[in-house]
DNA sequence: TTTATGCCTGAACGCTTGTTCATGTGAACT
DNA sequence: AGTTCACATGAACAAGCGTTCAGGCATAAA
């Protein structure tokens, strides 16, 4: 069983690490399981990462690119401000639900002080483009005057404790829909209905 | 140093464990560093918990009640559901800045087998609070006429996202006001203001 | 004083972990 | 054919872990 890509194995290990750490977390994950799963030795893992946080942090920074991108590319293009808003809420929601892998490994490390900065950026390019929709609804007289940066806050907190559900109660999940429905309309009865 | 109540030193161990955990997570939190927080030998700690699971569960436990009966002590009197959501909600997120040791632990073990169900429980207890408000609300046409369940969900997480980013952003958490006043109003402008 | 009881100790045990390194192997080039 | 080089191996090492247990000490009861 010699004889592979180099290129092919190290895919092939981030494959597998992302399986053994979403079972597992990262402190208990072991690189003999990950070997086993990478289907390569102990030794052969340190060929391609340094160590284990190098192996860890490789993979999360890979993961979170696409999940950033993809969200971003969803509404680079819309321009009701309101649109672009639900859409933007229903592709993390979706996503997410669709790679609840990611949201498991990081679900499990949050304290981590290593990653702890990757995930900032992260986070803050996310809340980025929230913000960006709710200026130019504002700017559009489609929403209220709110406070720009809080809002976005607060709409981030809805994605991200949605994202937490998936870890602890996969069952209680609500629709995208629903979601935007209650941020752009608000609970209080207005008029007629 | 010998001869203490028991007791006092099982209340010593579970506050020292609590800043333990805190700073380390569960799995890298050790025994010997609990017992020398807590003044006591590691063999002792044995004599309250029977293994390190059941200290940190009993731990869990007896902090997570005190965070449901505060939360829920503080809405029971109040009638008008818009200001008792209101409430909810300010409280939630005071309480959870105010005790970021249970959060950090809370956060760094989320994926965890045991523990789940009791966080669940938590959650479930938390969540039907809210709907119980919003079910009076509804009756009382204050609210409009929303899925009680799932706008429930979606408000708790927010109250749950504000919760993780005291863990990974502390700086750029929001005001329950703020909070509140999306939740209730929404975010789109309606005829004059 | 002797016995019993409750609280406490920490060396020692067995196991798991991340990491290293001497060694092996096959394909490509000379 | 020999040489080189990238890819791969897994036993061995050192450190850390949770847990046990034979024993110690102080107070209360006999």
């Amino acid at each position: 069983m010699n004889k592979r890509s180099g290129i092919k194995s190290k895919k092939r290990i981030l494959d597998a690490a992302m399986k053994v750490f979403a079972e597992y977390g990262y402190a208990k994950a072991n690189m003999r399981v990950i070997a086993k799963a990478s289907d390569i030795s102990i030794g052969g893992l340190y060929l391609y990462f340094k160590n284990k946080e190098d192996l860890y942090l490789t993979l999360m920074k890979s993961r979170m690119g696409d999940f950033a991108g993809k969200t971003m590319e969803s509404v680079k293009d819309i321009n009701d401000p309101a649109k672009a808003l639900g859409i933007f809420i229903a592709m993390s929601l979706n996503y997410a639900k669709k790679h609840k892998e990611l949201i498991l490994v990081q679900g499990r490390e949050h304290g981590f002080a290593f990653g702890l900065e990757m995930k900032r950026k992260f986070f803050r390019k996310q809340r980025g483009l929230i913000e960006n929709i709710i200026r130019q609804g504002i700017q559009s007289g489609t929403f209220k005057k709110v406070d720009v940066q809080k809002t976005a806050r607060i709409i981030f907190s809805v994605i991200r404790g949605f994202v937490l559900s998936i870890v602890v109660e996969p069952d209680s999940l609500f629709s995208p829909e629903e979601c935007s429905n209650l941020i752009l309309n608000g609970l209080i009865r207005r008029n007629n209905k």
